[in-house]
DNA sequence: TATGAATGAGCTTTCATTCAT
DNA sequence: CATGAATGAAAGCTCATTCAT
């Protein structure tokens, strides 16, 4: 966690800072990453960068706490469409959303993402840190089993990895097409990307409402080999 | 590719060699990975890694011909256990039979996919590697879709995409949980674990596999949001 | 160029590391110049080189500058004695006055002239510093000329290209046995040398200001080879 | 000196080697030069350059060598075209007649050149080659002194000195010119190189040629400086 | 608090030379 | 003689971090 004198600084100095910081992680990813290009780029001093933070790993978790409360500050904003959604049409919402969170930081995401899904894999550091998402699928899918919307033989902790894995993807595909276009929010909400988005999740959904009878079915006649 | 130098090393020393290459790999991936510990745990002077290899991407792309040999290796043989298996059955077929080889080079395994997934990402050199699969995979869609087993409305790189996401996801959660066990390859055949790779196929399977109708249905059904 | 950092060290410091480099590039040359050997000899740490220098060539362009300015400096405060001399005599006076230049700062002199006479033929970074002096003279010799001094069928570039040598090879022979002296600028200053400088540039000077009429005879004399 | 072993050598392996030497010398110069490189160009073991040569000079000496060698090959087959020329005109028959030597061995000219008259000057080693040349041309001055041909005030030293340099810039000149050309040999016999050789040798011959009392007469009036 | 100079370990790579086979 | 693997010093350069001002 960055240092109060970090938190002291002008808003400007202080965004010119993680502007810097997010355009070196994304670039560079976390372990190439340069303090020393880093602090080029924001024009402040070597010596400053340590009053402001610990090392680089500082900087970057305050980056992943600056993505956190601006997609909290997004989501507070949006209302899912419907009341009575069951729980794959409040994930559907929740990812579309995420991606139209995506196309308004797509430099800040693009950072985070890279670190977090590739070598971010190997530091147990934030190992806890996606543990709070898992967390929040876990629950989602106990209750989607509650509510009978998924097989209950379906394992919970394996159905979470799923879900991870899945919107891990389809956000991935996503910012990397979307970095193509000219107006990424505009072509996120276009029709034929929440198509392509629609048909990805379904893939996804219909893997996991499968009935049990259909499951044990399949699995017997498939599963000579 | 290594200079010939290397290729004419006693074996011993060449596989102590690599067998450094790829621990450090596996523990920093390619970018972080040090020439310096490399010699130093192979036990060879500095100036010798030059005269075996050009550099450190030379190294990565010999462990990537060696864990490509092997498999191919492996795969000669074995042989699917049915003779008219449909696509899907085949693709679980060859997931499960590419766990087992994770299993018996789990490091080799780990140190290619650790670069291969993550850094390698932003790699252009690898790209074209990756391509070969990417094309393996289309061309076995493609089939599915004229045997009938895929409905046609499926776009060919969506579900390319799809299937690649979910076998590097298997492949991962099996070698890292795999990595726990006493046993690997023990672990990989039991029951249980078969079970699991079983179930993470059927849920992409399911999704890949409906008709159009049911998607179209569906469709209509749920996208109001 | 050097950073802003060099120029924000204390003198003393700075003139320890223009000396070592120096004495390293009259030593060794360019090429071979080590910058391992001018921080040692320095008392600079490694990493403190390059906050002042880009590369070792910037060091060298320093000093190149250096000398510049200091020559500038030395001839601003130099009058030609007479004031109606004719463009040989200039010359002349030029050329002795930059041999009092030389032995004023002897080892820079060695220093640049050792790379820039040598090596430096072999870069085109340079090509353009010694055009400067080039169209110096080029214009010289064009007014000579004009005034009649020179012979108008002088190739205006053949005289440039004799004058650089000379002008070169006078100051590699003054310097080479200044160095050996006890006072250089007291032994370049002697009569003694001061007419062996003259009698090199009067050899340059005859021969181009050789009338055509001459020029021409002695040609169809000699010519018959 | 090469060792034995070189020159029991098959001819072929012996020229393969040495054209490797003198394009990497032409190339890089004597300092630069890399015996990896000269050893990989020519293709024989690393271990075999140290049983032909003592190190990188030796093989350097022995290009000198070849060239001399071959120059005097070269210009035994030559005979001045009169019978009763004058130093000068024997002097010129000699540049020029080296000039088309140049021409047939334009790289290794270029090789040895590059080497000798730049990071040469500051080896010893090659104080006492230079001396030969010295020698002669000493000599030759002499001759004229005493045929009446030079002045006899003229100082020999310095006159062998002018006419080295003279020789040498000449020789530079020639060849850089001479290397963009197709056909360097017909461009130098060419009239329009000829003539331009003859410029600039007439510049230095009237400038050595003067009387006495011309110079004493010239030296009073100018030297007010 | 702000600064930026100082530092040396570490990086990748090339080098000339030796030596066992 | 021929070979080419072995070697470690040295090259140029970057790095995260400290610290005096």
């Amino acid at each position: 966690m960055p240092k109060p004198t970090f938190f002291n600084l002008p808003e400007e100095k202080r965004e010119k800072i993680i502007n810097a910081a997010i355009d070196e992680f994304a670039e560079y990813g976390l372990e190439k990453a340069s303090i020393n290009r880093i602090v080029a780029n924001s024009g402040i001093a070597k010596g400053s960068f340590y009053q402001y933070f610990e090392d680089k790993h500082d900087v970057f978790l305050h980056l992943l706490a600056v993505l956190e409360r601006e997609k909290m500050e997004y989501f507070k904003d949006k209302h899912p469409p419907a009341r009575n959604m069951d729980t794959f049409q409040y994930f559907r919402w929740m990812i579309k959303t995420g991606m139209e969170f995506n196309s308004a930081y797509p430099r800040l995401v693009q950072a985070v993402s890279r670190v977090m899904l590739n070598e971010g894999m190997y530091y147990l550091d934030f190992a806890n840190i996606r543990e709070r998402t898992t967390q929040g699928l876990r629950t989602m899918i106990r209750q989607a089993i509650q509510n009978g919307e998924v097989d209950p033989s379906v394992d919970v902790d394996l159905a979470v990895m799923i879900m991870e894995t899945w919107s891990n993807a389809i956000s991935n595909y996503i910012l990397q097409e979307g970095m193509k276009q000219k107006d990424i929010m505009k072509w996120v909400r276009s029709a034929k990307t929440q198509e392509t988005i629609d048909k990805m999740l379904y893939v996804m959904e219909y893997g996991l409402r499968k009935t049990e009878s259909d499951f044990a079915k399949t699995f017997q006649e498939r599963t000579t080999s």
